[in-house]
RNA sequence: GCGCCCGUAGCUCAGUUGGAUAGAGCGUUUGACUACGAAUCAAAAGGCCGCACGUUCGAGUCGUGCCGGGCGCACCA
């Protein structure tokens, strides 16, 4: 809505600048003026044209104001300063068509598709060998809120989990299982309690395990080697592992109502013999070659850099090369990643099987299999344009290694649509680590922050943060109400889930959060429970309306005072537009990847909200028009903001 | 050694891709509940935006060089 009127004028206005000084731009970047009173939209483009045609900025402003007039929606345009070009939009025109789309806009989701084809994210990834902690409810907040403002933009989003579960993270569990605790599967599976916190434990201890013995330490790339091969009680008990914690970790995500479609798993891609068709197109395409000497001899290698291998020594070469199958004829990491994202991509030429997973859920969840399953048919996996991986910054290197080889393939196209969606890591504060129960070295105590380390069993648990907030909250709802038990608890995990949700979505991507418990659990000042309170605020007006009998305004019947009365009531009016503003920061951080820029936006309006309750006693208001429109106001921002914390990934209790 | 990231109020962080007087929250001080419940609101104090040059009509934002901190750079993933 607001889009549509902004992409006029930018065509209007790109127009008369080319009539009238013969310079063409491909676009113009409209900003917020810093006050409401001076408009909605901002140009500045005068004093860049002032240099281009030797004329002041003022004058070139003044000219492009009064053609901007012109135009349909806009109300007024004027120069303020020494040459900006300032809008101000049509606030009765724009008022009812904003409550007209949002009526029409469906929750979470926004009329006008956008093109393009299926965006594919990867999210969570955790390797299913221990619990989840804080860091990965960072990565998976980020993902699942990145998808739903994706999906509101109207776009196919499929969303992909991948678990490595041949991998050495899990063979280490099974080394600890297996030769530190000398259990079978059997015994294993009558572990009873969270099992993801008990292979925590087992994890943190299996490095003591491998320092005291050579022996001990061989059991790691044998166990590796087995559960690879397959077919034998060593492999079977890393599945059961794997597959047990990654239903684990499915819970805990959906608990703070985050979702999969499909979990491709690491098995398929090693039985499917995915690598060997990537390491024959490599081959081919020579994007990667054989070294016969130096250190990297025995080696496939791919050439990173700029150095071309014929013209620099072989030292020189070997700065530049990433090894891709080591001269033991195994791949690394990089190679079966490669693969993986061709599949992604749709270029690999080669395609998993189907079948739900079984998984204490309540929704459908897919997982890759050798076998076709007999029952239900899955929907069309893969081939995506484009696909954000979550993943983070610590990674960087090898994101962009991966990129590099499907340019090497000569994807270049591709390549450029398969993003490294980075982030920085969550840690710890050295007084949390003391919370904790954890004693740290001197060197330590004086770092900002120390790192999470599963392998040292130093971390938050998600499951125990989530608890933690749960019993705050729910101290906080039985304060403030008498509720049955019941209700009590739900409203208490709608708070705690906001709260979190909020808290991992409100930094920067590259901003370290130094995880305190303090600030996670603080549900008053900029927090996911103050944008519920604004709405939940909001809601009770109207059900204190529907109990007095009273209709609520139909959007669709707007008084023709309501441009009148916000030309009258400026901070009114820049609640209005606030709120219609929402897609637009939708779209903008689809390009920024900043989740932040959506709390942000949201937090705002609800402040501003709030004083708007404050002011204005609506229901007691006795001009019964002003009381229509304190009540249109009203719904259209409880309306947007409920939308906005559903990207973020929260919900609205019916009470607070 | 090379690459990437960070440095903004006492603390934790934003800063709309170079725009108008640098903003929030927490904390501190003071004030507002007999209203749609104060998980709220109002007010005050608090800033050489790490430092120095440069580009520009305009720099917290771009470039270069320092200073301080973090993370990467395996035949691990």
């Amino acid at each position: 809505m607001l889009l549509a009127l902004t992409r006029q004028l930018e065509k209007s206005l790109l127009k008369s600048i080319s009539e009238r000084y013969g310079i063409g731009y491909d676009s113009l970047n409209f900003a917020l003026p810093p006050k409401i009173e001076l408009g909605e939209l901002a140009l500045p483009i005068a004093f860049d044209l002032a240099r281009k045609v030797k004329r002041p900025p003022f004058e070139i402003a003044r000219e492009l104001a009064s053609d901007a007039e012109k135009i349909q929606g806009i109300w007024k345009a004027d120069v303020a300063g020494k040459g900006y070009l300032n809008f101000h939009i049509d606030r009765d025109a724009f008022t009812r068509q904003l409550a007209e789309s949002i009526e029409q806009q469906k929750f979470g989701r926004i009329s006008e598709p956008e093109d393009g084809g299926k965006i594919i994210v990867e999210h969570t990834n955790i390797n299913p060998n221990k619990a989840a902690h804080i860091g990965h409810l960072r990565n998976a907040s980020l993902g699942d809120s990145f998808v739903r403002c994706l999906r509101f933009l109207g776009h196919e989003v499929e969303v992909q989990n991948y678990l490595d579960n041949t991998g050495v993270q899990v063979a280490d569990v099974v080394v600890g299982l297996e030769r530190m605790l000398g259990k079978t599967l059997d015994e294993i599976s009558q572990t009873e309690g969270k099992f993801d916190y008990y292979c925590w434990d087992v994890y943190a201890q299996v490095n003591e395990f491998y320092q005291k013995s050579d022996e001990n330490r061989k059991w790691r790339s044998r166990t590796l080697q087995a559960i690879e091969a397959g077919d034998n009680n060593t492999a079977e008990l890393a599945q059961y592992v794997a597959m047990r914690i990654a239903e684990a970790h499915l819970e805990t995500m959906a608990r703070i109502n985050v979702r999969y479609d499909l979990l491709p798993r690491e098995s398929e891609i090693l039985h499917l013999k995915f690598w060997d068709k990537a390491y024959h197109l490599l081959q081919d395409r020579k994007a990667i070659y054989f070294v016969d000497r130096g250190k990297n001899s025995g080696c496939w290698v791919m050439n990173i850099g700029n150095s071309d291998e014929s013209s620099v020594s072989r030292e020189e070469a070997e700065e530049d090369e990433k090894i891709i199958v080591r001269s033991d004829g195994t791949v690394t990491y990089v190679g079966k990643d490669i693969a993986y994202q061709l599949w992604k991509l749709g270029l690999l030429g080669l395609d998993f099987q189907y079948k739900l997973f079984e998984a204490n859920l309540d929704y459908p969840i897919w997982v890759t299999s050798v076998k076709e399953d007999t029952g239900t048919v899955p929907p069309d996996f893969g081939h995506g344009e484009k696909v954000y991986n979550v993943i983070d910054s610590r990674q960087a290197y090898l994101q962009n290694i991966v990129v590099a080889g499907l340019k090497a393939l000569g994807f270049e196209a591709q390549a450029e649509n398969s993003i490294h969606f980075s982030y920085e890591m969550v840690a710890l504060t050295p007084a949390c680590c003391e919370e904790l129960g954890f004693s740290l070295s001197d060197q330590d105590k004086k770092r900002p922050y120390v790192e999470v380390s599963g392998r040292k069993g130093l971390g938050v648990k998600a499951d125990d943060l989530l608890d933690t907030l749960y019993q705050k909250a729910l101290i906080e709802v039985r304060s403030r109400h008498e509720l049955p038990e019941e209700e009590s608890a739900k409203i208490a995990h709608t708070i705690a889930v906001g709260a979190l949700r909020y808290f991992l979505l409100r930094f920067s991507r590259n901003t370290i959060i130094a995880f305190d418990f303090k600030e996670a659990l603080n549900f008053e000042g900029e927090t996911g429970p103050y944008i519920q309170y604004a709405v939940v605020r909001a809601n009770n007006i109207f059900n204190k309306l529907a109990e007095s009998a009273q209709a609520p305004p139909d959007l669709r019947e707007i008084d023709s005072g309501i441009g009148e009365f916000l030309i009258k009531n400026d901070d009114i009016w820049a609640i209005v537009y606030q709120a219609a503003r929402l897609p637009e920061v939708v779209r903008q951080l689809t390009q920024s990847l900043e989740l932040g820029q959506l709390c942000k936006f949201a937090f705002s309006l609800a402040q501003k909200f709030n004083l708007f309750y404050h002011r204005h006693h609506i229901l007691s208001e006795t001009d019964s028009r002003k009381k229509q429109h304190l009540l249109l106001i009203t719904d259209l921002v409880r309306k947007q903001l409920e939308t906005a914390l559903y990207l973020i990934g929260s919900e609205v209790p019916p009470r607070m």
